[in-house]
Formats: C-alpha cells, sequence, structure tokens
DNA sequence: AATGGAAATGAAATCCATTTTCACTTAGGC
DNA sequence: GCCTAAGTGAAAATGGATTTCATTTCCATT
C-alpha cells in the first residue's frame, strides 16, 4: 500500500529531535520544546505535546513515566528495556532488562489477567553519584 | 528503648484507615482524606499529605506512583511485590513478582550503578474488563 | 484558480495533584 | 505556668498536562 499520510512538518521535526538524541536519551516535553523551538522559534508547547502523542500511536517514540521524575519523558522507539533512575541527580539511564514472556505468562494465568506491558525502573545511585559523593 | 515518640493523633488515623483496607488494597490521598474526615470531619488535606509523607518515612506504609494512574497510591507496609493495573477501568492489583536479588546484583554491576529499590508495574486488562467488554 | 472540509496550530484558559506559606493552636519537657 | 517545637488547616502557589477556541494550513476535488 501506499505510504501513509507524511508527518506534518512540526510533528516531523519533534521526531527528528528525539531520534536525534538517540537511544538511550530521554527527554521532558519541555525540553524537546526547547529544541524544537531553535527551528521552528514560533511553535507552542501545546503542538510538542499533540504531536509527541501522535508520534506514540504511530509508534515512532516511546514514553516513559518513571516513578519520582516530575514529567513524563520520550525516547526513539526501540527495543522494550528497563530504566535506572538516581534518586541524588536525576539522571535516567537504559537498563538491559525484560522479564521473560513465559514469566509474564505465568503470572497472567495465575492472576487471571491479560497483561500487555511492562514497566520496570530500578532506584538508586548512578556511578558518578556514587563517586562525588 | 523506649517507644519513640508516639503518632500524632491525626497521623495514627491516616495510618488506620491504610491498614484496615489491607494488603493488595491502594489508596490515594484524596480517597483516604474521605475516610479519614468520617472519623474526623475537620482534618485538612494537607494534614493526610503529611501524615503519608512521616508514615512512609516511619515505613509504616507504602507510596507506589503507577504510571498512567493520575495519583500516587498508598498501602500498609508488606512484603515487596509487582503490581497489576488495567489500562481499561484503572483497577491496581497486586502481583507476587520480584526480581531476585542477584538478578539486581549482576544488573548493578554490568551498568555501574548501585540499585536500591524495583517497581515493576504490569499493564493490560483485569478479568473483569475482559469478562465484560 | 476556486472551494470546502479536515487537520493542525498556538494563545489562553483550565484542570488537578501536590506543595508551600502563614498565622494559629497544641503538646510536652522544664 | 512557660517556652519551644511540632502540628494544623485555609488559602495560595506551583507546575505538568489538557482543553477550548478562533484562526490558519493543507489538500483533494471541482
Ligand atoms: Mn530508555
Ligand atoms: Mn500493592
Ligand atoms: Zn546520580
Ligand atoms: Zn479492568
Amino acid at each position: 500500500m501506499m505510504p501513509s499520510t507524511p508527518l506534518p512538518k512540526n510533528y516531523q521535526l519533534i521526531r527528528d529531535v528525539v531520534d536525534e538524541c538517540g537511544l538511550g536519551c530521554h527527554l521532558t516535553p519541555s525540553e524537546i520544546y526547547a529544541k524544537v523551538r531553535e527551528r521552528q522559534p514560533g511553535i507552542g508547547l501545546t503542538t510538542i505535546y499533540r504531536g509527541l502523542e501522535r508520534l506514540r500511536e504511530l509508534g515512532f517514540v516511546s514514553e516513559i513515566e518513571v516513578p519520582g521524575a516530575d514529567a513524563a519523558a520520550y525516547e526513539p522507539a526501540g527495543p522494550h528495556h528497563a530504566h535506572f533512575r538516581c534518586s541524588s541527580c536525576g539522571r535516567i539511564e537504559d537498563v538491559a532488562f525484560v522479564i521473560p514472556a513465559n514469566t509474564l505468562d505465568a503470572l497472567a494465568r495465575e492472576h487471571g489477567v491479560e497483561i500487555k506491558d511492562q514497566r520496570v525502573t530500578f532506584e538508586g545511585r548512578c556511578s558518578r553519584c556514587t563517586a562525588s559523593g
């Protein structure tokens, strides 16, 4: 089939900013706003929120909600993984960890629910804070 | 040693409400507010927030922050566990699952961080919603 | 080109959980 | 009783996210 409707220009800019940040990089809507604004000074924060929602629906970006963080963060879509949040400095890092599907299946059966997603977040001290503090 | 300072009466009421809710029961500050208010009509929401923070520091209650939920939830302190959130109705259930310590150790070593806590949340459809919807 | 409807846009208003401020009351060691 | 620290609640402030609404842009169709 034909390539579906191309992304509106502004949404593409948002996608670019998230993509250029790269894997393992997590940006808040405000941070994205600031970066997009460098290329499109007139854009409004509202459009950032709307664009991020759309891009998430389309599977281009992922939203992560980390307990303790004051705002949601976005990253380019990629392989599923866990996150680590340093409770000292707030830094968020990727952690290569996923609960295997057969474990999820067992849990789902056991609890009589249908599990569609997992969110794993670790909390502690990052190497930088351990070194300095 | 002497029993440390007894809990202020209002904080004790908050603790009672959370405890009476039982394991596997998760209450938001507003819900707790409503319940405490039945016994102490004059109490303010501010005191609920302050009490919950204190009770958490003292280890009597646990706060859980579930992605997708609009407010934090509290439960009586107890064994560590994971949570399941139904994306259809919002219901939060306990899930008997913890990432084993040796796995955490390996991850921590691998990523050069110090892991102090884990937060595991599953998302999907609860049995009730699967049956009805 | 003209047209019309759908989508996108941004400013402003609104929402809402949580925190902060501040003046006041309470509790308890002395 | 006095004094200080802790507790309290109303009200205001905060701040991320959403909603509203009037306007503009986009594009497929004439
Ligand atoms: Mn990530
Ligand atoms: Mn629980
Ligand atoms: Zn750190
Ligand atoms: Zn449900």
